[in-house]
DNA sequence: AAACATTCCTGCACGC
DNA sequence: TGCGTGCAGGAATGTT
């Protein structure tokens, strides 16, 4: 998916495309389920409340209205779009949200690894996609000495740490790997074993590399697209993701790719330690 | 045609 | 033995 900076860029689109602040007319639905059902209450109850805000947690966006929110994960292959009503549906056009200026916001998701759900504003807090979720990267309270705190006692490598909700939230495997070659450090490390040093360099790498991404509009592997349709750009800065094989651009060594916890790693053997 | 950007759940191994 | 914990693997699915 989608991981933090390409949902944060959909947050900002959806925003300038202008769904805050405008009325819901209508909710549909064009099948009866993502990952989860649709409960067919929904539209009704979320007829003529507001988009006041629109927030990012983790990778979930969170359409607020006064007594409720509307959450929406993109999963592996989700996106959000508007569609003035000349425009026909598309395949996999799974959630319409009609607004007020007479266009609709369409949920787009081919693998339905996606989330769409309504919660009550005072159920969110314990709602089950919440409830466990670590801290927030970019939040000044995550930083070296917290990562190297919450690290104590794990023995997962620390690739597969860093992409563990429950610890820090989004980062995904692109970041990931993107992330340890910044840091120097190598993938397999057990994050109980972890220097403060390590810990530092670690934290300050995610909050670069997020911050970057986020800059250039997050990256495209091959399906992501914001919601004006466009792709992103920091798959051209990648240097490890998906270049196994090749050199490193730091050292001139070979890229490696190994796999963690089933999905793929890219590291560098010289640069990282 | 195997791999895939996510998350949740299951089941195994281990320790008390 | 039984429980809790931590971790790896599998499943959900369509596309390339």
């Amino acid at each position: 998916m989608p991981e933090l900076p390409e949902v944060e860029n959909v947050r900002q689109n959806l925003m300038e495309l202008g769904l805050v602040g405008r009325e819901i007319l209508d909710l549909q639905f064009h099948r009866p389920d993502l990952r989860t059902r649709f409960d067919l209450n929904w539209p009704e109850r979320v007829r003529g409340y507001r988009i006041a805000a629109i927030e990012r947690r983790a990778k979930f966006l969170i359409f607020h209205s006064e007594e409720f929110a509307i959450l929406s994960h993109l999963g592996m292959s989700g996106s959000w779009r508007k569609r003035d009503l000349t425009q026909n549906l598309e395949k996999h056009d799974h959630v319409s949200l009609k607004i007020q200026d007479g266009t609709e916001f369409v949920f787009n998701d081919p693998r339905r690894f996606g989330i769409f759900e309504v919660w009550e504003n005072s159920d969110l807090p314990a709602c089950r996609w919440f409830r466990h979720l670590g801290v927030e990267p970019l939040n000044p309270k995550f930083n070296g000495d917290y990562l190297y705190q919450i690290s104590r006692g794990s023995q997962q490598p620390v690739k597969t740490f860093l992409m563990d909700q429950k610890r820090v939230v989004g980062v995904g495997n692109i970041y990931a790997s993107e992330v340890l070659f910044r840091a120097l450090v190598r993938p397999s490390r057990r994050a109980h074993k972890l220097t403060r040093e390590e810990c530092v360099r670690i934290a300050s790498s995610i909050k670069t590399i997020l911050k970057k991404a986020i800059q250039n509009g997050g990256s495209t592997i091959r399906t992501y697209r914001n919601s004006k349709g466009e792709a992103g750009n920091f798959q051209n800065r990648f240097k490890v993701y998906e270049r196994d094989g090749r050199d490193c651009l730091q050292c001139g060594g070979l890229i490696r790719i190994s796999v963690q916890a089933g999905r793929s790693t890219y590291w560098c053997p010289k640069c990282q330690c």
